[in-house]
DNA sequence: GGCGGGTGTGTGATCCGATC
DNA sequence: GATCGGATCACACACCCGCC
């Protein structure tokens, strides 16, 4: 197969340079590109990529700048880096690259056709750099420089400072949406290099789409969780247990793997792809294609068994899923539990007993706990059967179980009681309840956060507690709740009571504490799914006990013994529910479109609408960079508040580009477009929208605040026509439709395993807003009780 | 919540040449 | 020789985002 030679490579980046046009660029890189890959294959195409994109590129990231690059020349040239340093600005990287290969061209040899090289052998080289020591990369240059024209050095130079995409001045998302639709997609989900440029298309309406898996419900109400059970599980049903990893859908085409999370994204190459290849050998023959819907788990080899999330391992470290490495002891194995896809064939909308038959006989050669194995299951169909099912998980420090409808259809992203599907957690159980008094208020950034404390000793004359867990506000109370909460603790004190134990030595700087009066100390009943490593695993706010005084509160000993609690604790009967416990409400219903346009914040440019003038970025997707905190919630506020949808990245939830993007750091061009990683945005530098707010109306940008002018967007297209009609009737319909849709896709975002029910209403949904942080903050300045 | 991990920012140490 | 500023680098820190 013919190597591309790298002088062709050149003149066609050359070219590209010369147009200043983008489409112009993007013609002649199409063109270009499909003679590679047709003439000398995918090879040679995924090397050009990687040479242009290469600010993406670990394999070429030697970590040179202009200083090191005098150096290295200079050694080349055997002469002192003082010579060969450039004696003007360092920003322009075609200006560098230019200039060292100028300096650098008269020690090369006459071009010798015998010598030149291809393209791959150039790339090779720098990535022969980025290997051997700093010190002897002069040495691979030199060798270059023999071998390469004074244009070709330019080009090497580019790539030994990362930024081809400077000089050529066509970035390296342009490059990869033009060679590959979505390459950048793929990026952003993989940052994986060698996954964006894979040139294979494979698949179909299911095989390699990252769609989300199914997801299990919970009881809502502890006490008829049987009921509830058997009514949508039906009189015989599957139990399995749960277990603790990271739910994944795999697929499985020939050779490849490709992971998707519980959130649809591709973590393929977040997994070691080590475990890709341990299991290959397991599938059976006639498994050519097929989606596995799975748990990904820690497993110890050592100690044969399941390493749960978070536990730590016998030396003490805990480790991500995403990074298990060091330790050859854990390695990642995968647990099955349906197969939705085989074959070509997709299995979706066969009832879950057929599907769990294909798994059985279909797919498996063989299993190994280390590896792959199919999940156990076993059916049932009494609550005693579950009951003792539970209970014997929970004896053996499982996460739970879960109870599942034979026929039920798998049904992509779905979360609905009526699937059939049911989690049974420790939390379901009564007998895990803890009893916590509230004696203190952290402001945290997130909101206001309850400080809970146990009881040291049970002597009744010793009124000594030690805090022991943090639970936010927003989890469990309700709105009413939290206020009656807030008018009840009154003034706060700076200081700690006597007999109030702190676990840490310090706070941490963010955080400021108000410490409750122990007078008006309260109990507070948490529901959690248990404890790992002394910490509280899902722990919410359950009930107000005012019935209970400070000194009935659970002891440190129960605290510190919770685990056995546990392990110990059983599922309830309908006649436990205690008299306090009142049933659950039945879940609110779904915000009404009229509703979330009331209350969302997009809205709100109603109230700052000019005359009959809508805003002129009411409903545009704004990608606002992240920079510091503060500055990024002011930046977000004041552009919802003109109507804009703020987004966190540049694509959106369902895919699309953003219109805009808002920098909150202004380092010059190349800056904002190397590290926004954007090539199709126009960026603003932040002052613009203060100055938007401060005029109270969208403001044009000027010259200083214009970062990249690269996108579509221009300003005129923001101004609205001096006759344009209040667009309330119209805007409104339209808009609230997006914002129903965000809203519910921001709240199946939210897995709180332990919700809290009954009394309490449901939890504010998203749990809080922002005026209830500064509430609490105003209240306590009101007496100048709080200071920092 | 709580953890791991990635990224951006601010800061201080250090080097080095330019300048007084 | 003292001082200054630019460049570079390491480090701590805060923040963000993924998973549970």
């Amino acid at each position: 197969m013919p190597y591309l030679m790298f002088y062709e490579f050149v003149n066609t980046l050359e070219e590209i340079k010369r147009n200043e046009r983008l489409d112009l660029k993007k013609i002649v890189f199409k063109r270009e590109f499909g003679k590679w890959k047709e003439k000398n294959g995918e090879d040679d195409a995924i090397t050009a990529l990687k040479f242009m994109a290469c600010s993406r590129n670990e394999e070429v990231k030697l970590g040179i700048g202009t200083e090191k690059i005098s150096h290295v020349a200079a050694r080349v040239m055997k002469t002192t880096p003082d010579q060969v340093r450039m004696k003007f600005g360092t920003s322009d990287s075609d200006k560098i690259s230019t200039h060292f290969a100028k300096l650098l061209q008269p020690i090369r040899s006459k071009n010798d056709p015998s010598e030149q090289l291809t393209l791959k052998e150039a790339y090779d080289a720098i990535v022969e750099m980025k290997n051997i020591p700093y010190e002897k990369i002069s040495t691979v240059l030199s060798k270059l420089v023999k071998q390469c024209s004074e244009k070709e050095l330019k080009w090497i130079i580019a790539i030994m400072i990362r930024d081809v995409e400077g000089v050529m001045k066509f970035s390296a998302s342009n490059i990869i949406s033009f060679a590959k639709e979505d390459g950048n997609q793929t990026w952003i989900n993989t940052r994986d290099l060698n996954q964006m440029f894979e040139m294979v298309e494979i698949g179909d309406d299911h095989l390699w789409q990252n769609f989300k898996p199914m997801l299990l419900s919970r009881p809502k109400d502890r006490y008829k969780w049987w009921s509830e059970v058997e009514k949508h599980c039906g009189k015989d049903f599957l139990m399995e247990l749960k277990y603790d990893g990271e739910h994944v859908i795999m697929h499985k085409a020939g050779e490849r793997f490709k992971w998707i999370t519980r959130n649809g994204m591709d973590f393929s190459a977040n997994y070691n792809m080590n475990i890709s290849t341990r299991i290959r050998d397991f599938f059976k023959q006639t498994v050519d294609s097929c989606i596995l819907d799975c748990e990904l788990v820690k497993y110890s080899i050592k100690n044969k068994k399941i390493i749960r999330h978070q536990e730590k391992n016998d030396d003490g470290s805990t480790q991500s899923f995403r990074k298990i490495t060091g330790n050859q002891d854990v390695v990642l194995a995968v647990i099955v539990f349906d197969v939705v896809y085989l074959n070509g064939e997709p299995l979706f909308e066969k009832p879950l007993v057929e599907r769990k038959e294909i798994l059985t006989r279909k797919i498996l050669e063989r299993q190994a706990d280390d590896a792959i194995r199919i999940a156990t299951w076993k059916t049932a169909s009494t609550k005693h059967e579950v009951k003792d099912y539970f209970h014997k998980a929970m004896q053996d420090d499982e996460e739970g179980i879960v109870v599942k409808r034979r026929d039920s259809l798998y049904l992509k992203g779905s979360r609905d009681s009526r699937n059939g599907l049911y989690k049974l957690k420790p939390s379901l159980s009564p007998d895990v309840d803890l009893d916590l008094v509230a004696v203190g208020i952290c402001q945290k950034k997130e909101g206001p956060s309850v400080m809970l404390a146990a009881k040291n000793k049970e002597d009744p004359t010793d009124v000594n507690f030690t805090v022991v867990k943090g639970i936010p506000l927003h989890m469990g109370l309700s709105r009413m709740l939290r206020d009656k909460f807030k008018q009840h603790c009154g003034k706060l004190l700076t200081k700690s009571p006597p007999n109030l134990f702190l676990r840490k030595a310090s706070p941490s700087k963010t955080m400021k504490i108000g410490f409750i009066d122990p007078e008006k100390w309260v109990v507070f009943q948490i529901r959690t799914n248990g404890i790992n490593e002394g910490k509280l695993v899902n722990a919410v706010l359950y009930k107000w006990r005012d019935d209970k005084e400070a000194v009935e509160a659970d002891l440190l000993a129960v605290y510190r013994n919770y685990a056995k609690k546990i392990r110990s604790c059983k599922l309830p009967e309908e006649d436990d529910r205690p008299y306090w416990d009142k049933p659950a409400r039945a879940k609110r219903e779904a915000l009404s479109k009229r509703s979330i346009a009331e209350n969302h914040s997009c809205i709100e440019v109603k109230k700052i609408r000019l005359g009959s003038m809508a805003s002129p970025i009411y409903g545009r997707k704004i990608y606002v960079r992240h920079g510091g905190g503060e500055m990024r919630n002011k930046l977000v506020d004041i552009l919802s508040k003109f109507g804009a949808l703020v987004f966190a990245e540049p694509t959106t939830n369902d895919g699309s580009r953003v219109d805009l993007m808002i920098s909150t750091v202004n380092s010059g061009k190349a800056f904002a477009a190397e590290k926004a990683k954007v090539s199709d945005l126009t960026i603003l530098h932040h002052p613009w929208v203060e100055r938007c707010h401060k005029a109270q109306t969208i403001v044009q940008w000027d010259e200083e605040e214009e970062l990249l002018q690269q996108g579509d967007l221009k300003w005129t297209d923001l101004k609205v026509p001096e006759d344009a009609t209040c667009a309330s009737t119209k805007g409104d319909t339209g808009q609230s439709t997006q914002n129903d849709q965000d809203m519910e896709e921001a709240e199946e975002d939210v897995e709180d395993d332990v919700v809290p029910e009954s009394d309490h209403e449901s939890v504010d949904e998203k749990g809080r807003d922002s005026d209830d942080e500064f509430d609490i903050i105003e209240h306590w300045n009101e007496d100048g009780t709080y200071e920092e």
